[in-house]
Formats: C-alpha cells, sequence, structure tokens
DNA sequence: GTCCAGGTCGCGC
DNA sequence: GCGCGACATGGA
C-alpha cells in the first residue's frame, strides 16, 4: 500500500523552476526525469534508511512568490529524519540556497539577452549525490548524448535498488551496490566501454573509504584545489573536473570541450579555431561566473535557433 | 565499412 | 609541460 506525503520549500526570489529542472539536460538521466508538460521533475531515491521513494517536485506560486512542492510517494509512514533528508536532497538538486545575486549584477550590467538570465534562471539541475553526477559526468566524455542517457539507464537498471513492487522504477546504484559484484561481472552487465574501471574503480574507492566524495560537495577548499582532488579520480580530466566544478557550485572554470570550442569559434571568431586559452578568454571578465556566462550564452544560440 | 562523439590515460620526448 | 595513439560502444 502506498502512502503519499507532502513537503514545500520556500526559495529565495527570483527562483525559475522550470529554468533549473530543464536548461541542462541533467532532468533527462535516470533515474530523474521531466515532465515538460506538467512541470514536474520526477526522481527515484534511495533514503539513508534504505527506503526507496518516488519524488514529485514542482513548483506553485510564481518566479518572486515561489513555493516548491515535494510530492513523495512510500510505503509505510516518513520518519521526521526521512523528511529531512527528502528535503535536503530536493534542496540540493535544485540548488535553492545559491546565492547568484552577483552573477545577475553582472547580467544586468550587460542588458539585452542577459537581462532575461536575471530572473531566477542559472540554477542548474544536479543530483544529491557526488558520486552520482561524477558518474554521470564520466558518462559523457567522448561519446553523444544519447550514449550518455543509454549508459546510466543501464547502470540504474542494472545496479538501482526498486521502488517495492515496481521493477521499472529504480533509483541510482549506491557505491557498494556496484562494488559488491566482480569486476568482471560489472563489465559483463553494463555496457560503459572503457569506462567501466573508471566507475568500478570509483565505487570501489568510495565503500573502502578511501576516497571521500560526498565532504568534497562542501569544502571550503578553493577552486584550483577542489580541481586538484578532482583530478586523481580515474576518468576525470579537465574537461570533466570543470564540469564537477559547476555542478558543485563552482563557475570559475570553463570545461573546455568540442561543444564550447566550436561555440566560440562561430560566435566570436568567425569560425576560425582558436587556441584553447583565446576561446577561454572571451569570458575572463565574468570571473567567478564564467561557466554560467557560457552557458547561458550557448543557451541563447540554441533557443533562438 | 569509416568516422567520431560535450575526452582521458599513459607514454615518449 | 606537450603531442600522440589507444580506448569501447553505438550512431551518423
Amino acid at each position: 500500500m502506498n502512502n503519499r506525503s507532502r513537503l514545500t520549500i520556500i526559495p529565495t526570489p527570483p527562483f525559475d523552476f522550470r529554468s533549473t529542472a530543464y536548461s541542462s539536460g541533467w532532468a533527462e538521466l535516470a533515474p530523474t526525469s521531466w515532465d515538460e508538460e506538467r512541470g514536474v521533475v520526477r526522481r527515484v531515491e534511495h533514503l539513508g534508511t534504505g527506503k526507496i521513494v518516488i519524488l514529485d517536485i514542482s513548483h506553485k506560486g510564481t518566479i518572486e512568490d515561489p513555493t516548491i512542492e515535494i510530492i513523495t510517494t512510500h510505503q509505510g509512514k516518513l520518519t521526521r529524519d526521512e523528511q529531512s533528508e527528502i528535503q535536503a536532497s530536493v534542496n540540493y538538486m535544485l540548488r535553492v540556497d545559491e546565492d547568484l545575486s552577483e552573477f545577475y549584477t553582472l547580467c544586468r550590467q550587460r542588458g539585452g539577452y542577459w537581462l532575461k538570465v536575471t530572473s531566477g534562471k542559472g540554477r542548474l539541475l544536479r543530483s544529491p549525490s557526488l558520486f552520482e553526477d561524477v558518474v554521470k559526468t564520466i558518462c559523457t566524455t567522448n561519446i553523444q548524448w544519447g550514449g550518455t542517457k543509454r549508459m546510466v539507464n543501464e547502470l540504474v537498471n542494472v545496479y538501482g535498488k526498486t521502488f517495492p513492487d515496481d521493477p521499472s522504477l529504480r533509483a541510482f546504484p549506491t557505491p557498494t551496490a556496484i562494488a559488491s559484484v566482480s569486476p568482471q561481472n560489472f563489465a559483463d552487465s553494463v555496457r560503459l566501454g572503457y569506462r567501466t574501471e573508471y566507475v568500478y574503480q570509483l565505487a570501489q574507492r568510495i565503500t573502502s573509504g578511501e576516497l571521500d566524495l560526498e565532504g568534497l560537495q562542501n569544502t571550503d577548499l578553493p577552486t584550483p584545489e577542489l580541481k586538484k582532488e578532482l583530478l586523481v579520480i580515474k576518468g576525470i580530466g579537465n574537461y570533466a573536473a570543470a564540469t564537477l566544478l559547476m555542478l558543485i557550485g563552482r563557475y570559475d572554470e570553463l570545461a573546455v570541450d568540442t561543444a564550447f570550442r566550436q561555440f566560440v569559434s562561430k560566435k566570436y571568431f568567425a569560425g576560425e579555431r582558436p587556441t584553447d586559452a583565446e576561446a577561454q578568454a572571451i569570458y575572463a571578465e565574468w570571473g567567478e561566473w564564467k561557466y554560467l556566462a557560457y552557458w547561458f550564452d550557448i543557451w541563447q544560440e540554441f533557443t533562438n535557433a
């Protein structure tokens, strides 16, 4: 018998839920999905107690008077701690506590298109755990988006714990779930290509306690040092580390990849191919906010097309 | 069949 | 520090 509970979060305005949910592809990666029509982010979540719950996250009110509503479907009763965990996870996913006012000030100085960003955009969706985002980021390297979705799906379908009685609803795998099978079994069960050993080794190192990933979620380390910590992870290079810095909430590094190079070349160098240094210099004046500036620069191009 | 994707690793210089 | 080939997998 399933029960439902309702929780709410009141973010500081302006808060654009739709933009948060869908201005990156992250909402398309299992076990998160996005119902464009209803404006609902669905998330199957594995709580610390081991309970699997379904979260339907939506937005009531307006950008200037926002309320986030979380409808949780679960078995039995939710304890107070479980409710707090759900609230904290959604809070983290939607970056409710991030203060973007400095970024908005820079956007207002630009004017034009950038004014649109200041109405609550810029909170790019992320996963509740850094483990999940590291795995997903590894799955974005040297592959097209369709391949990323396929690989993440396979991981969830094979190693994610199911919602009671519904094998179609699975949470993201825990590191332990992956590390508890043999390397060979893991390689045979999901088609991750050469990324297999990266994901397996990551799960192992977290399970053994050798690597404290979640500790990096809220660290005070300066960005360059945090980046070094991320680069130690096999499979994480310069692009992936910058992507993870963005996911952690540091925007002072640009993730230089083929999409970045192509976009900057087209928009700022008349199709000529600049060096990476020259390309990055385009966003230098955004200081701590380079990544978001690039993101909405390319987003503008995309939405105008 | 060939090429390559929102790269990274390990090697040799 | 920098250039280069190898790397799994599937889609174009």
